[in-house]
DNA sequence: CTGAAAGCGCTTACAG
DNA sequence: CTGAAAGCGCTTACAG
C-alpha cells in the first residue's frame, strides 16, 4: 500500500506538502501541487481515511437518521441527501432506529456518534427521542427534516403540515362534502412521528372554519402505513354511516383506505372520496389525490445546510427558524363530489 | 474527552490490558477485567474508532452497494441487513450507485474502499460493474444478492429467477390462458438489473413446454417500475387484440399494469389476469397476485454470510455456491380464468 | 511557500 | 496474564 511519504518521497517533498497539495489548501505553489499530483497519480496513492481523521478530527462521514428505511418518505429522503453528500466528498452511515421499542438500545450504538461522524441527520424523530440527540449533540452540526423533529441549535426543514391538512380538506368542502373523515397516526404508534398530531390539527381547523362540527366518529388513529389505512377504513365502515370523503394523513394510508373501500363494494370517488399527503411514486398510478409534498427538496436541502455548517459558512442565527418548503393539491381521479342526497 | 491511558490510570493497569479487557479477549483475568470495565464506565470511556482503525485496522463498518434506495426490494434488503450489522456491531456506509450513467463517477469514489470498510454487501449490480469489484475486492470479503450479481470468491444469496417466472406463467396456464403477455426490464434500463433476464427465459420456457409458440407482439421491453409498468402496458394495448394476461417481471411493474388496464377500461381479472414477482408490501393492498419472494430474508442471510467471513467462520468452499432462496405463488384477485371466447 | 517534528489514540508483537 | 514500546499513516502548529 502507498502511503504519503512514498508520494514525498517520489515528488522530492515532505509530506507535509504532499498532505496540503492534495487537499488543495492554498498554501502550496502550482509547480510543486502539480508534482505531487503526478506522484500521486504515477503511485496510485490515495489517503488512509484512518490516518487522516486521527490526526485531522475530520471523519469525512456524517450519519442520517432515519425511523426506517422502506417507508417512501425516509427512503426518498435519503437518496436525495446521499446523492448530495457524495457529491460533496462525504460518506454516508445509515441508521435506521425502527420502531419504538428498539429506539433505546439503538441510542446505546449511537452515544458516541459523534467519534464516527462530522455531522447527523435527522429525520423525523419526535421530540421524547431528544434525549438521543443530548447524548450525541456535543459539539455535534445537525440537520432535523419533518415537523416535530427540533433540536436547539440545529436548523431544520419541513412543511407546514397543518397547512397541508387544511389544503386537502379545504378541496373536499369546495367539491361540496361535509361529512369528511380523517384517518391518521397516533401517539401509540410504532414509528416515533408527530406530523399526524399537526395534520389532525389542521382537518379539526378547517371543519371548524367551515362550520362543521368535530365528529369522534369520524376521526381514527392508526397508524402510517398501507396496513394502518386499511384496518383504519375497515373500522370506519363498521361504525355506521359511512363519511362521503376520508382524508388520509399520508398516501400510504390513503391507499390502503382505498382497498378497503373497493373490497367493500364502494366505488371511488363516486361513493367516497379519498385524499391523502405526500404525492407518493404510485399515487399517480392509482389516481390518488393528494397535497404533494416536495420530498427529495427537503433531502437536498437538508443536506446542503449540514455541508455549510461544516464548511463555516452556514448563514447566522437568523436562518435558524426551520425552513418551511411548500406543498400544493394534485387533483387527480380519488376525489369528487358527493352523491346527490 | 476520557481517553484509554485515562481509565488504564485509574484501573491501575496498562493500555494494552485495558484495550484488550474492553474488547473481550480471553487472556485477561477476570478480577482485572472487571477492574477495567468498570473503569470505563466511571469515566464514560467509549474507544475512538479513528484511533482503534488506524491501529489495528479493522474498521468496524460495512459497504451496503445498492442502486437505489427507493425501489422496495432495495429498500427492504438494506433494513434488513442493517438490523443484522448493527446487531453485530458494524456500522453501515450507504452507497446507492443511481442510474447507469452515474456509476463511472461513483465508482471512482469508491476505488478506496477498502480503506473505509472491513466488508462490502452488492445488491443487484450486473456482470459488467464487476470492474468495480475489482477495483474494491483486493482482500476485502464480500457478498452479493440477486442474480446475475456473481462475483467470484463472494458467496451470493439469490432466487431462481427462472423458476419463479416458470411459476407464474404456470399459474396462468392452469387458469386456462394461452395469450400471455410479458413486460420487464431490459438490457438500457436505466438500472443495472439482470434478473429480467432470468425472468424472461422462465417465461419462454414455460411457455414453449406447454406448446405455445413466442410471439414477440406480447413480450415487451421497459423498465422495473410503475411507470414502466404503465408504458409497457400502454404499448401492449396499442398493438392490437390484447392478451388474456399479464405476467409482469416485478411487482412495481405489476402495478403500473393494473392502473394503465383499469383507466383504458378493463377489468381485472375478468378481462385481463396480471401477475407479477415480489409481493411488495402494496401488492395485498391492491390484490395482487404474485411469487413471492423472501427479501427480509436475502438481506439478514447476506448479512450473516458477511460476518461469518469477518469471524473467520464461513464454511469452506463447497459453500461458495450461492444459497437459492425458494419463492412461493401468492394467489389473490388479480388472476382469474380468461373469458369464454 | 515549505519542512522537521510532534502528536492524534489506539493495537500488537514481543518479552516476561 | 500483563506491560513497555513501537507503530499505524496521516495533519498541524511552529519555525523559517
Amino acid at each position: 500500500m502507498t502511503r504519503i511519504d512514498d508520494v514525498a518521497r517520489y515528488a522530492g517533498v515532505s509530506t507535509a506538502t504532499v498532505s496540503r497539495a492534495l487537499r488543495g489548501l492554498p498554501t502550496v505553489s502550482a509547480a510543486t501541487r502539480a508534482r505531487v499530483l503526478a506522484a500521486a497519480t504515477e503511485l496510485g496513492y490515495t489517503v488512509s481515511p484512518s490516518a487522516s481523521r486521527l490526526a485531522g478530527g475530520r471523519t469525512g462521514t456524517i450519519a442520517v437518521v432515519v425511523p426506517l428505511i422502506t417507508r417512501w418518505f425516509f427512503g426518498t429522503v435519503v437518496e436525495a441527501a446521499e446523492a448530495v453528500l457524495h457529491e460533496a466528498g462525504y460518506d454516508l452511515l445509515l441508521y435506521t432506529l425502527g420502531g419504538r421499542e428498539h429506539i433505546r438500545q439503538r441510542l446505546f450504538r449511537t452515544a458516541d456518534l459523534h467519534k464516527r461522524v462530522d455531522a447527523m441527520m435527522l429525520v423525523a424523530m419526535p421530540l421524547k427521542a431528544a434525549d438521543f440527540v443530548t447524548a450525541t449533540r456535543r459539539m455535534l452540526p445537525g440537520v432535523t427534516i419533518s415537523s416535530g423533529t427540533v433540536v436547539p441549535g440545529w436548523p431544520g426543514v419541513r412543511i407546514n403540515d397543518v397547512a397541508a391538512a387544511r389544503t386537502a380538506v379545504a378541496h373536499l368542502l369546495a367539491l361540496g362534502h361535509r361529512r369528511i373523515a380523517h384517518i391518521s397516526g397516533e401517539p401509540n404508534d410504532e414509528l416515533p412521528h408527530t406530523a399526524h398530531l399537526d395534520r389532525r390539527l389542521g382537518y379539526r381547523q378547517e371543519l371548524l372554519d367551515a362550520g362543521i362540527p368535530a365528529d369522534p366518529q369520524l376521526d381514527i388513529d392508526s397508524d402510517f402505513t398501507v396496513a394502518g389505512g386499511t384496518r383504519a377504513t375497515e373500522e370506519l365502515l363498521r361504525r355506521g354511516e359511512p363519511p362521503t370523503a376520508i382524508f388520509a394523513a399520508c398516501d400510504e394510508m390513503a391507499m390502503g383506505a382505498m382497498t378497503t373501500l373497493r373490497l367493500a363494494g364502494l366505488r371511488v370517488p363516486e361513493d367516497i372520496s379519498v385524499i391523502g399527503i405526500d404525492d407518493h411514486d404510485l399515487a399517480g398510478a392509482v389516481g390518488l389525490t393528494t397535497v404533494a409534498q416536495p420530498v427529495t427538496e427537503q433531502g437536498r436541502l437538508a443536506a446542503g445546510m449540514l455541508l455549510d455548517q461544516l464548511c463555516g459558512t452556514f448563514p447566522d442565527d437568523r436562518e435558524l427558524a426551520p425552513v418551511i418548503l411548500p406543498t400544493r393539491l394534485v387533483v387527480r381521479e380519488s376525489t369528487g363530489p358527493p352523491r346527490a342526497t
